[in-house]
DNA sequence: GCCTCGGTTGTCAGTCACTGACAAGCTCGT
DNA sequence: ACGAGCTTGTCAGTGACTGACAACCGAGGC
């Protein structure tokens, strides 16, 4: 009966279009709610912290904490949407004859080198989001959502009936994104020694064999 | 900071190695609370069904239930553990020379049979599943185990380094198993209409092509 | 300078999933 | 019949999350 928060979250700001400044500051104290709330994870683990020890770090109640997080899981997995976005926008530039894979391949290369370049946050956030039953549940939610996303990025670049084209797809996209999984946990577990890209192209080429 | 639970669940009687007849009526009183909790979370929802409604439903003490459930979720989704496991000794019956996607492919017959044929009740389960959210994140936990059981099933299937086969099983698995979701969320949208198993081997089509 | 208005905040009280502890009851083997 | 082992209900507690309300704070109109 808790948490149906109905919306998405992290930019759970859809019914009031922020007006300009306000939604800097929102932004602004949003960042740094998700900052502390990591490290504190990072310090003493995700189930041990509480809201309040959070809140009380931030220095605000644990009741305002939650009117700029849904859930406490978004503190964590929050951002994840707007890279969702961000790779559905990157699908969208691709040029349209090129083959479904390739395309979302290509998509998948501008957070992949997000990833591996800031090697240090990442990987403790990825190590958290490993290690914690209830972090990777949200992560892969979130990761749900982008096969939304994705999916009519790639029915173009298909044929066969519109329905057929929209099974493909999922099946390719959820495919990808599995692969991608896959190789984001090797790295994690290499410790962020093993390049991303190239473990990515060994499980793209694994599956398509 | 609750719900740590450990174990998995349903089975969640890793300790006591119960004897015998204990084990009979547990199951069966496991089988009554999951069965009169799906009928309860149809009519009225998930969400809006509480585990003290359950419990007065069958009888019994809310704690009770936590005695037979780590979770509310696992009332839905604790069979699945089962059928993990089951697909993976199907695995393990095919030939050794037998393609990695095509063992995979014919270990899943079986419970794919199982959901087609008892329409009714795993297109019902099946329903609820894909529209609470909560379920939803359970059921893609269930899945990541699967992985797991699948995994050395196929690894023996590959050819290069043990570590190559290992990433290459794990991108396999995973993308197989990102099938089957594509190709049970479209059966259970057609009402049970499409036939799973062509589903399915569109989905793998559209992947492999 | 004051006042009002939209938005933010803290406080309080409540729901619900889930857990530990304990005492009482039931079942089984001997 | 009796004790060991399981199971059960009860009670008390934690923690995520929500609704309601009153107080506050900054920007615009007067």
């Amino acid at each position: 009966m808790t948490k149906s928060s109905c919306y998405d979250a992290t930019v759970m700001s859809p019914a009031p279009p922020r007006s300009g400044l306000r939604e800097v500051t929102r932004r602004a104290v949003q960042a740094e709610i998700a900052n502390t709330a990591m490290t504190l994870f990072v310090e003493q683990g995700y189930e041990e912290t509480t809201i309040e020890q959070v809140a009380a770090a931030v220095g605000m109640s644990g009741r305002s904490v939650f009117r700029y997080f849904a859930t406490k899981e978004d503190m964590v997995v929050g951002s994840m949407a707007q890279v969702g976005h961000d790779i559905a926008a990157a699908l969208r530039t691709r040029p349209a004859e090129e083959p479904a894979w390739e395309a979302l391949r290509r998509a998948l290369d501008e957070p992949l080198r997000a990833l591996n370049d800031d090697g240090g946050i990442a990987l403790a956030r990825s190590t958290l989001l490993t290690t914690t039953p209830a972090l990777r549940a949200a992560q892969r939610q979130k990761h749900a959502q982008w096969n939304e996303l994705l999916v009519p990025g790639i029915t173009p670049r298909l044929e066969g009936s519109a329905a057929s084209r929209q099974l493909q797809a999922e099946a390719i996209v959820a495919a990808a994104l599995a692969c991608l999984d896959v190789a984001v946990d090797e790295w994690t577990r290499s410790g962020g020694e093993k390049p991303l890209d190239e473990l990515l192209d060994a499980a793209i080429a694994a599956v398509r064999g």
